[in-house]
DNA sequence: GACTCCCGCCAAAGC
DNA sequence: GCTTTGGCGGGAGTC
């Protein structure tokens, strides 16, 4: 039974905090003399969250220290005694726990504050019974806690009342296939739809409405869908298969969803339950089916906060107040795989982490297939897989592909395999205070931006000096991993294509739609941060009038109404504390534009920082050799940028590469635009974070200079990684090519016409922007941007709305993975047209 | 009175 | 047939 206890929180950790977690973990026979006063040590990963709970409560403190007490005396029956006695009488009776302290949220965290997030590959068993008694809860409570972690794969079931410890190992994964499945259940679409019928007061679940409705939800091909799994970690449980369809596994599953595709992240709780209705049975809505599944909602929301992944808010609407929550966990970005993206968000990867293969191959050895019927794979997750297969073996068997660097040398992941106490810092503030987890979100943001601020210096950065600008050579892994992490798996990609960079050499950016579509949706981890376009352009984004507003407890309130800058990043991101560090650097950056921008435009024109649009991620193709070391030309100063990066990565196309180094990177902000004179052709809503590459050599370049890729090595590329079909041809010069990119709105409504305006004057403006020697007339910046998918077309607002409802290709094509987008695109042209009102969210 | 969610019954599934 | 698992809704506690 010792063999099978409960891991204990991090084994590699110090000593310190191994005593502070589970003091009996020094010995079993030796109980640890009681402590009155818990030691004050900041460093230890649960003297925060035992600071959090005494303050609390001093029942809930007697009551640790009871637990406490009975852990390390579950041998010693005499300590309990003394308990008993100690805690005999009147004290007994104040003793006994409220309900609230009883609450599973509280629960949940002492349940995790049991494990580490990234435990290692021994020692993960839960005993169920020694849980809850230890806990000190029924087991009954246990299995809701289990069950919600179960749903993100942070817990497996291994056998009768044992279960196995995953942490946050798959959490990212988890994420990544939830959303991906979100979308293709096009969840937004739902939410949208009940936000819309609430708004109309006509969820009404009757007549026309209902059929409607039904048809709407029914019109999901996932609409009975099952538990998303994660490969190796399939369920086989037969209680599993036979209450799928209520197990509250499959609604926290669901419930994520909605949030993983939602902008704003927030989702209140009836609109989260009319959908999880809708989805089983809609024709039998009813108010107690309402109330319970409220009830598990509220059930599974207190376990995803206590993972931090949410948190609790009020949306105030005209109706009134609303029990919402807000996702507060880590951004996530569809179709991107491996292991790589969650080195890049992750503050602190698991010092030991396994590699997939074998990860799955532990898996499949803990869970031998015997024949029983097993849970139904996502249909997107096989695709998924095999694409995920696919992609790494092409990356792998790349001649000089980044992806082994980056996965074994980048960031915190090459820490020593044995865990340090530096290792454990992230999962030790998971769990102490909410402004020390917050910190450690920041430190995370931070870190996973600084493998991003490699690749593409911001503003931001190179402003501030002390920022991680200068890539050393152990930190030249990092440069890489941000692009070669985006391997797209899906089949369409945009090329963009950079005629000049630093070295002369023209780079083709390919860039799937999602990452595009990353550029409007501010994924913390990836972007950088978006900055006022009208400071650069003068031009204010109507895109942004979301009228939310955001309040927390603590009294920090963004109100993002009319300020189209403060609105971009207070309606699509989650005010995180860990978005502080972007958020001063917005102010920075506005500082930057304001005060050094404009005046090194004007006073500098011919320096060497003219800007083109750069996408965070995608492939980029060198379309000449990239010359080694050819660093000619540079200015001091970015010589010494280069100096001190030298990023100069090779890969093949596939795997991606970074053709340049820090210094030659730049955000600057260039908002969304459609440049016919220069083919350029954004999404008139990537308003904001446009990181750019500097190009030194604009000016001095010419465009006869720039060599156009070979056909045949554009097309074998695009064909290679599945962008283009095998019949398709690239024109030879692809900066001919002038399609556009689908708009990928935010879920903020706004005409086509008044896009079309904004899109003249930004136009405008940018050829102003031009015409103030950014570019010079033959050195145009020729951005092409291929979209494989059909172009936008105007549409008549009656057939775009029944385009709403059937997503023609169905839910697996390019079209309908990106189902959202194309959702909110005919929102934008106002089909589905939610009528702006006033929106306030505030946090408990 | 509305919101929140604990609690435990009890049925299904597992062993 | 006992144990484990977990759906479910009453109703208590809180706001």
């Amino acid at each position: 039974r010792n063999m099978l206890k409960t891991p204990l929180k991090q084994t590699a950790t110090s000593h310190s905090v191994l005593t502070e977690i589970q003091p009996d973990c020094q010995s079993l026979t030796t109980p640890p003399k009681p402590r009155k006063t818990p030691p004050v040590d900041p460093w230890t990963p649960t003297s925060n969250l035992k600071m959090l709970i005494s303050a609390a409560s001093p029942e809930i403190r007697s009551r640790e220290q009871r637990r406490e007490l009975s852990n390390n005396t579950s041998e010693v029956p005499q300590a309990k005694y003394c308990l008993q006695e100690h805690l005999s009488g009147d004290e007994c009776e104040k003793s006994q726990p409220s309900r609230k302290e009883k609450s599973l949220g509280l629960l949940c965290h002492k349940f995790l504050a049991r494990y580490p997030d990234y435990p290692s590959a021994q020692n993960n068993f839960i005993c169920l019974d020694e849980v809850a008694e230890e806990l000190n809860v029924e087991r009954r409570r246990i299995y809701d806690i289990v069950n919600v972690l179960e749903s993100l794969h942070m817990v497996s079931r291994l056998a009768k009342n044992r279960y196995i410890w995953h942490g946050r190992h798959n959490l990212l994964k988890t994420l990544q296939a939830l959303k991906k499945a979100g979308e293709e259940n096009r969840y937004s679409q739902q939410v949208q739809m009940i936000k819309k019928r609430e708004y109309e007061h006509e969820f009404d679940f009757d007549g026309e409405r209902n059929e409607e409705t039904a048809r709407y939800f029914g019109s999901s091909e996932h609409s009975e869908m099952s538990f998303v799994e994660l490969p190796g970690m399939e369920f086989h449980a037969a209680s599993v298969n036979s209450r799928k369809d209520k197990s509250l596994r499959v609604m926290s599953q669901k419930f994520v969803m909605l949030f993983l595709v939602s902008t704003p992240q927030v989702v209140s709780l009836e609109v989260a339950a009319k959908i999880l209705i809708g989805e089983d049975q809609l024709e039998d809505f009813d108010k107690s089916k309402f109330k319970t599944k409220i009830r598990r909602l509220y059930d599974i929301a207190n376990v995803l906060s206590s993972l931090n992944l949410i948190k609790k808010v009020h949306v105030t609407e005209e109706r009134g107040r609303k029990p919402a929550f807000k996702w507060t966990g880590p951004e996530v970005l569809p179709d991107i795989q491996d292991k790589k993206l969650e080195t890049t968000s992750t503050p602190c990867p698991p010092p030991i982490s396994e590699s997939i293969p074998s990860k799955e191959q532990c898996s499949k050895n803990l869970f031998p297939l015997r024949g029983k019927q097993n849970f139904t794979r996502h249909p997107s997750l096989i695709k998924l897989v095999k694409s995920i297969e696919n992609d790494r073996r092409k990356i792998q068997s790349a001649p000089t592909s980044p992806v082994k660097i980056s996965a074994s040398t980048c960031t915190d992941q090459n820490l020593p395999a044995s865990p340090s106490k530096m290792a454990q810092v992230p999962a030790i503030a998971k769990h102490q205070l909410e402004g020390q987890s917050k910190k450690a979100r920041a430190v995370k943001t931070k870190l996973s931006q600084s493998a991003l601020e490699c690749t593409l210096s911001s503003p931001e950065v190179a402003s501030k000096p002390e920022a991680p600008l200068t890539t050393g050579p152990t930190q030249q892994p990092a440069l890489t991993q941000p692009i070669s992490a985006c391997t797209p798996s899906h089949s369409s990609v945009s090329p963009v294509i950079l005629p000049h960079t630093p070295s002369g050499v023209p780079y083709a950016i390919y860039l799937h739609p999602s990452q595009t579509h990353t550029v409007t949706t501010y994924s913390p981890s990836f972007m950088l941060q978006p900055l006022p376009c009208a400071n650069v352009t003068g031009i204010k984004s109507i895109n942004s009038k979301v009228l939310n507003k955001v309040t927390t407890e603590e009294g920090d309130s963004q109100t993002a109404t009319d300020d189209p800058a403060k609105s971009l990043t207070a309606n699509e991101r989650p005010p995180m504390e860990s978005e502080i560090s972007p958020q001063r650097g917005l102010k920075r950056s506005q500082a930057l534009q304001d005060n050094n921008l404009l005046k090194k435009f004007r006073s500098d024109e011919k320096s060497l920082d003219t800007s083109m649009t750069f996408f965070p991620s995608g492939y980029l193709i060198p379309l000449t050799q990239y010359i080694h070391g050819n660093k000619a030309g540079f200015s001091d100063k970015e010589k010494a940028g280069i100096c001190s990066s030298q990023c100069t990565t090779y890969s093949s196309p596939i795997a991606g590469v970074i053709p340049g180094t820090t210094s030659e990177l730049k955000a600057v902000n260039i908002p969304a635009f459609h440049i016919t004179p220069l083919n350029i052709m954004l999404s008139p809503t990537s308003i904001g974070a446009a990181p750019v590459v500097s190009n030194s050599c604009l000016n001095s370049s010419n465009t006869s200079s720039v060599q156009s890729p070979s056909p045949t090595f554009l097309n074998f590329t695009l064909q290679h990684i599945g962008l283009i079909a095998a019949g398709v041809q690239v024109p030879s010069n692809p900066i001919l090519q002038h399609m556009a990119v689908p708009s990928q709105p935010e879920s903020v409504s706004r005409s086509s016409e008044n896009t079309h305006v904004q899109e003249e004057m930004v136009s405008k403006n940018i050829l102003q922007f031009i015409g103030h020697g950014r570019f010079s007339g033959k050195d145009r910046a020729v951005i092409a941007v291929q979209q494989p998918c059909v172009p936008r077309e105007p549409q008549e607002p009656q057939a775009a709305t029944e385009n709403f409802f059937r997503t023609p290709g169905g839910p697996n094509t390019a079209s309908s993975l990106s189902a959202s987008s194309d959702g909110t695109n005919r929102t934008s042209q106002g089909t589905l047209y939610i009528p702006q009102r006033k929106l306030e969210v505030s946090e408990d």
